[in-house]
DNA sequence: GGTTCCCTTGACGTAAACGTCAAGGTTCTG
DNA sequence: CAGAACCTTGACGTTTACGTCAAGGGAACC
């Protein structure tokens, strides 16, 4: 028996709203089934959801998060199918790469900008080590 | 004598509308000066420019944006106003670099999702290279 | 000197991603 | 059996990041 979850208990966990799951629902990206009128997450639901909330810290669309969703799903599609879920996934790895150029990049400019701050902090008698508590 | 860049070369060298140039200034994350009506932006300007816009691929909004361009822009504070920054440049650097774990995560579960394809794709007979194109 | 072309400042429109009621249905609890 | 505490489906509101006119100013070409 697979476990199951309320709209609360996923909301809880993952500290969105309810109202979130169902507009999440609402754009095809979550598919709970319903016991009477309410719904019931299935594990799947909630590896979805954690795919979702990490695009979206990423910066992707709910639109573009969905394309990716969708790139699991290799349902029973033919040769041509795959082919062409193939290819998107592998544009969308190209594009993650250069996202953590991107990112580091902004990472080592930051630390050259906090070497700067800690040099004239240095020069002013101050330790910045991690004193600002 | 320093370059400078009316507002439809930055647009056009970036790939954006004027407008959009015209919103950033609106919302202090660029200072073009003017002769007479018209805007004249800097090579500071152009650079902040494509830190605005990396942000962006990040997925940060423009004030988290204006948030970090303001860290490079350490004027003449005091040494309290130097650690705050130093703490907000330090607290970034963590964000990024735990958004390029998402990002590698993201990069190897597409990996694994490519590989399926891939040998599916073989069973069928099929050579998934870079056949598709 | 009219037309064209770029610039300007409003001002209103819009898509995305929810927030926030409103109105009502079920179930459990005192 | 009345609340309380969940759930549901609308439906309208809000913020962000611009797009899209509208109305007009200044230079440049023919």
């Amino acid at each position: 028996m697979e476990e199951t979850y309320t709209i609360q208990r996923l909301a809880k966990e993952f500290r969105v709203t309810s109202r979130t799951l169902r507009f999440y629902e609402s754009k095809d990206l979550l598919h709970p089934t319903r016991v009477g009128m309410n719904r019931v997450f299935s594990h799947r639901d909630r590896g979805r959801l954690i795919l979702i909330l990490r695009g979206k810290r990423l910066g992707f669309s709910l639109a573009e998060i969905k394309e990716m969703l969708d790139l699991y799903e290799l349902g029973d599609g033919g040769v041509e199918q795959l082919r062409v879920t193939l290819e998107k996934a592998r544009r969308r790895i190209r594009e993650l790469e250069s996202q953590r150029e991107d990112v580091d990049a902004a990472v080592t400019e930051l630390q050259d900008g906090c070497r700067q701050i800690e040099s004239l902090l240095a020069e002013k008698g101050v330790d910045a080590r991690v004193a600002a508590e």
